[in-house]
DNA sequence: AGCACGCCGACT
DNA sequence: GTCGGCGTGCTC
């Protein structure tokens, strides 16, 4: 008896090639076994999709023979069929390749293991991680608040949504979570996600306090390939209670998976920005029905289609699928930061700093307290132009200005990474006289250092300025030696672009400034307010954490925010700490418009040499369209010019497809994904570098 | 995507 | 005479 086995490689997105290739073997596995298999001249690690029984002479896709299998890692128990399915719907709703998200979710190292060093490896893993998981350590009380949410969790299927403001504790109903979780049901596994790899050290200490160092492994891309073959191992063979980790944990192997929690669950970090496009969170709740785990989702500030998704019932309306659970106090903290608003229009032109925000940032220099004023703009200066002509910075590569970084005296683009050293004079007419417009993070400290030069601290030194941006941050290491030089009290006023406004908690920060954020408020692009809004909530609770450092001081926590509208409905929220305010006024204007999530969305976005090619390859995939399956339900537009349209001398066109039916959507980019491939040959599609589809997209 | 094969310019 | 440029094409 001879079989055959379909395997998932990882073939190429852009490939003629069908999701699996078969293969002949002597011998039969079970489907989800990992196999080696030849392709082409290499040899690669495959997934087995299906198995079943052949003929020798069998005739697939024109090939009479099949190659056989190489050899199969069975010293690795098979992945499941539930982690195969959430694979499956990720390729398929992604419109990626079987195989890439298949291979994407194993560790690297896999492929390069030969069957007999993977059962070494094994052998040596399972060794030490037989001892019994210890009993969870108590964890403080919890409040009423948490202890009523956890109540509902426990009662309730989910999924749900703990809206709780920062500082409301909502690690702490994670932990406890997960602690009531294992007690039921000791084998149990839980998932936990958080946005950024910078956030995993903090969430995996405590984990590791509350469970015990054997008990919690964290994935994520930040980790060496054996720490990540080492923990993934951990997750699928059993031994891994919880699993910490980024976006791509949510396709981690976890055969007792009974819980996933998604921290921050509004990150736009969720959304991979490359390859196969796919939203974490939004896979976190798929997975969590498919397997039966509680999903929770947490956040200050919601996804405003979360948001919406757990909406009560009221009147006609049966209310969204998820359960909201609030938790509106923050505890063990002071009231949140008083939020004061500067009309900039008020100001004498070109104000940087208002008098009043430098006044309050004085004062609290001079008590020894530290603020923090964020500028979302790298470099010194956004343009260099020149005083005679109309000569500007611009980058001959990218439609875009090169940032000047006084620094080192370059002019940067920050698309494609051209870099050169300041010229001396204008290059278009040789006026020595260019200055720089606008004002980057890096102008701000030099400013600011001027204008406290003669400000003193409490023991009369003066005071001391630094920033963290991704330019100083450049080197390994170095974000986590300056935040700690400002936990240490090492610095007086912080300058830093949104990098500094997530999770950090510094005790002795009391007041907070967004110098320029009204960029967001009139931006094209749709969901600019909600993160906004997020970003300055987030900013918000900086200021203030330590309720007892504050009254110690006689000091109030403050949030300044300087702006032209201190009347734009956004501030108004804001300043009432209101999100339900501020999402109840945006879904209006969402639903009205007819915009996610009261709509569901897909990018077919081209690269070409010539905007025009990337544009007559897009229309003509649109006319291709026109009576495939589900067309008739989604409207597409006219291929439009990318907001940056040129990056590295690449020139960048979109086409936005939008459906009030998700099912229409998937239908038509499932019927289009062939049209697209064979386009690429036809004239239409000459000139074209790549093409992508991007559904649900976050920026358009 | 790899990794071949393949057909034209400057070097030991 | 060869080394190597990246254009085109294939992978069960």
């Amino acid at each position: 008896m001879n079989w055959r086995f379909d395997v998932a490689v990882q073939t190429p997105a852009h490939s003629a090639l069908g999701d699996v290739l078969s293969y002949a073997s002597p011998q039969p596995v079970a489907p989800g076994t990992l196999v080696r298999v030849p392709l082409g001249r290499r040899e690669v690690l495959g997934v087995v999709w299906s198995v079943q029984p052949s003929s020798p002479d069998e005739d697939v896709a024109g090939l009479t023979a099949l190659k056989p299998v190489a050899g199969a890692l069975d010293a690795l128990a098979p992945l499941s069929e539930s982690w195969r399915d959430l694979v499956a719907f990720a390729a398929r709703y992604y419109q990626r390749s079987l195989g890439e998200i298949a291979l994407a979710a194993l560790p690297p190292q896999l492929r390069e293991l030969s069957a007999v060093q993977l059962a070494r490896r094994l052998k040596r893993q399972a060794a030490p991680g037989t001892a019994a998981t210890e009993a969870p350590r108590g964890g403080p009380p919890p409040s009423a608040e948490q202890a009523q949410a956890l109540a509902r969790f426990e009662a309730e299927a989910g999924p749900f949504l703990l809206f709780g403001s920062t500082g409301s504790g909502k690690t702490e109903v994670y932990l406890q979570a997960v602690a009531a979780l294992l007690e039921r049901e000791p084998g149990a596994q839980a998932l936990v996600m958080v946005p950024e790899i910078n956030l995993t050290p903090q969430l995996e200490a405590r984990f590791k306090d509350r469970f015990g160092t054997a008990a919690v492994v964290s994935l994520h891309s930040g980790m060496t390939n054996p720490q990540r073959l080492a923990s993934w191992l951990a997750a699928h063979g059993g031994a891994a209670r919880i699993v910490l980790g980024t976006r791509m944990a949510v396709f981690a192997s976890l055969p007792s998976l009974r819980l996933i929690v998604v921290d921050e669950e509004h990150d736009p970090s969720y959304k991979q920005q490359e390859g196969a496009r796919y939203s974490a969170r939004d896979l976190a709740v798929w997975r969590g029905r498919r397997e039966g785990a509680k999903v929770l989702l947490g956040s200050a500030t919601p996804s405003l289609e979360s948001w919406h998704q757990s909406r009560p019932a009221e009147g006609k309306d049966a209310g969204g699928r998820y359960l909201r659970l609030e938790m509106p106090t923050r505890i063990g903290t002071a009231a949140l930061p008083a939020v004061r608003l500067v009309d900039m229009g008020r100001q004498p032109p070109r104000t940087v700093l208002s008098a009043a925000l430098l006044e309050a940032i004085g004062q609290r220099v001079a008590r020894g307290e530290q603020s923090m004023i964020f500028l979302n703009r790298r470099g010194y200066a956004p343009v260099l132009a020149c005083g005679d002509c109309d000569w500007k910075s611009e980058c001959p590569h990218c439609s875009a200005y090169r940032v000047f970084h006084k620094i080192d005296r370059t002019l940067r683009c920050h698309h494609c990474g051209f870099t050169e050293r300041v010229p001396r004079a204008c290059p278009a007419c040789g006026n020595p006289d260019i200055a720089p417009v606008g004002r980057g993070t890096e102008r701000l400290e030099e400013h600011l250092g001027e204008l406290f030069a003669d400000v003193q601290r409490p023991d009369g030194s003066p005071v001391r300025i630094a920033r963290i941006d991704a330019d100083s941050t450049r080197r390994q290491g170095a974000l986590e030696s300056q935040l700690a030089a400002v936990h240490a009290g090492e610095v007086d006023v912080l300058v830093g672009t949104q990098m500094i406004a997530k999770g950090h908690d510094f005790r002795r920060i009391t007041l907070v400034a967004a110098a320029n954020p009204d960029g967001a408020l009139f931006s094209s692009d749709f969901r600019a307010p909600e993160r906004l809004f997020s970003l300055l909530m987030q900013s918000a609770g900086r200021a203030g954490r330590d309720a007892a450092y504050l009254s110690a001081q006689g000091s109030t926590a403050e949030m300044w925010i300087q702006t032209h509208h201190p009347q734009h409905a956004l501030f108004e929220a804001l300043r009432r700490h209101d999100y339900p305010a501020f999402a109840r006024r945006e879904l209006q204007e969402r639903a009205a418009a007819g915009m996610p999530p009261f709509a569901f969305q897909a990018l077919l976005r081209a690269d070409a040499r010539t905007q025009e090619a990337a544009q007559a390859f897009l229309n003509a995939a649109s006319a291709a369209a026109q009576g495939l399956e589900g067309a008739d339900l989604v409207t597409r537009y006219p291929a439009v010019p990318h907001a940056i349209q040129r990056v590295a001398n690449v020139e960048r066109a979109q086409l936005l497809l939008e459906s009030a039916s998700r099912a229409a959507l998937q239908r038509l980019l499932a019927a289009w994904q062939p049209v697209l491939h064979g386009l690429r040959r036809e004239p239409e599609g000459k000139g074209v570098i790549r093409w992508l589809v991007d559904v649900d997209p976050h920026s358009i």
